[in-house]
DNA sequence: TGCCAGGCCGGGT
DNA sequence: ACCCGGCATGGC
């Protein structure tokens, strides 16, 4: 991948957004429920977290002090049905820990920090790496910073303009330098990107036929012929 | 019934 | 700088 951008990024998201309107993400009430549902939903389908969260809502454990008062083993069971449970539960802590040490328990302090500092900050914390650290200064800070994620990966591989061993952090710059470092419009790039495979790019009967971005599809060999 | 889901860590080359 | 096994539940 070289260092150009693509102004086909643009198209595809005009594309997206005309065919599927605004998805008006993060599915979320509050920063902080953002947060955990970011690290709940490691490598697992949000229909798991969703269970997890409003039990957490119930117990009133979705908040610094909530979960700062609760043990791990006990957190552990809570969020069990979200997978990885003792990991997940484990890494919650190491969220509230380090938000507690460096910012006296307040998102809005953290949030405050620029953006390119917060998010090295993010990665030294146990259990969050570039997309869940992007996801967080993106859909709970409102941070420019493009999420990156299996479905992106697919839809670059698919329309041939990277490959899946790719580096995080050059899919994520590809998209930064393709477009204006807007929040709002990378907030909803992503959540149109996860939208729009969920629907046509499942790995099992793949609807493709019907995705908005089949007109940039390269052809097949069989339709070359 | 196996495969998959909005990753990340730690240890090994 | 990569590569890999482990982590775990619920839906289809």
């Amino acid at each position: 991948m070289d260092g150009l951008a693509l102004p086909v990024l643009r198209e595809y998201y005009d594309t997206l957004l005309r065919a599927h309107g605004g998805q008006n993400w993060w599915p979320a009430r509050t920063r902080f429920e953002v947060i955990v549902g970011a690290i709940l939903t490691q490598n697992t389908s949000w229909t798991n977290v969703e269970r997890v969260i409003v039990a957490l809502r119930r117990e009133r454990l979705l908040s610094v002090r909530g979960l700062e008062e609760i043990s791990e083993a006990a957190l552990a069971q809570l969020v069990r049905s979200s997978g990885y449970f003792r990991q997940k539960a484990r890494k919650l802590k190491a969220f509230v820990h380090f938000l507690r040490t460096n910012y006296q328990g307040s998102l809005d302090k953290m949030f405050r920090t620029p953006t390119a500092v917060l998010r090295e900050q993010l990665l030294a914390i146990h259990g969050i790496g570039p997309e869940t650290a992007d996801s967080i200064l993106l859909y709970a800070g409102d941070h420019p910073v493009f999420v990156v994620d299996a479905y992106t990966r697919r839809m670059l591989q698919r329309h041939g303009h990277a490959d899946v061993r790719d580096p995080y952090e050059e899919i994520r710059a590809l998209f930064e330098r393709s477009l204006p470092a807007d929040p709002a419009l990378f907030n909803e790039y992503h959540a149109l990107i996860v939208h729009t495979g969920k629907h046509f790019c499942r790995t099992k009967n793949p609807r493709c036929s019907e995705c908005p971005l089949r007109p940039f599809l390269p052809p097949t060999i069989k339709e070359m012929r």
